[in-house]
DNA sequence: TTAATTAGAGACATCAAGAGTCTTTAATAT
DNA sequence: ATATTAAAGACTCTTGATGTCTCTAATTAA
């Protein structure tokens, strides 16, 4: 069980976002080869990630995309929903009769959700340009 | 991103074994029938729990499996383990100029594994016999 | 010893989702 | 008008999950 490259990319893709200055557009050219993804593929992820309001995006020349002025404080589980959509760790709709470890899987899931809420963009960056410096 | 429907019914099987008289031998056919599942299916997955010794079998007539005798105290994360083996929430190796984001996924990757761990298969047997009662 | 029963092994088939490409269209700046 | 850039969608390829089927090996009961 792991999550998806595309929702790895766009964690990656968000924290490279969030570490340039204020309404800067970036485009998806340079995004990809910081990441050496083709253009077109690491565009469909960011598409996702404005229809779910993470990042602004401007067409045209000298369009690109930028972090969201209204959404704060995007976290980590923000982004991998984004990409991943609804998920549940256990399906129990397998079952017939009844399942008998619904209640430990959820109390499980919510934990990590919450510890991955709890994990705010700006902060990995403000760490990530501090190892970059030393 | 979830877990496989294979590791679902394997915890189901192993809190069902739980629940059986100690020494008592379950064939592959009353396990598989509770689950509506094939037997020759289920079967894969119980060779995979009795290679990593969560269970014991039995081949021949009255032959079956039962919950370990050496093994104490299994928990929903050595059974996860027995069906999923080694995995990672994410693969860094994608990443050409270091991944950014490792040691915040470890982290909640390494929460989520210890509350697993936690999670005793006596534990939730006791339960689900009680609820069955009322 | 033979027949019935049960687990184990492995080849095989099927399907869904992930991963990624390509092409066309729409919007924006110069 | 033209160049540039994002958006949309059809398409391909590969991988892994989910099973099924068949044969073999081990054990019990007669």
């Amino acid at each position: 069980m792991k999550y998806s490259n595309a929702t790895n990319y766009a964690l990656h893709t968000m924290v490279y976002l969030t570490t340039q200055q204020r309404e800067k557009l970036v485009g998806v050219q340079e995004l990809a080869d910081m990441q050496r993804l083709s253009p077109t593929y690491l565009s469909k992820i960011l598409t996702k990630l404005a229809k779910a309001g993470l990042i602004e995006s401007t067409p045209g020349a000298k369009g690109g995309y930028k972090i969201s002025r209204t959404k704060q404080d995007i976290s980590f589980l923000d982004v991998i929903h984004a990409i991943e959509g609804e998920t549940s760790l256990f399906d129990c709709t397998i079952h017939h009769e009844g399942c008998l470890i619904e209640n430990v899987m959820r109390e499980a899931e919510e934990n990590m959700k919450s510890e991955l809420q709890s994990k705010l963009l700006v902060d990995i960056a403000k760490e990530a340009e501090m190892n970059q410096k030393s």
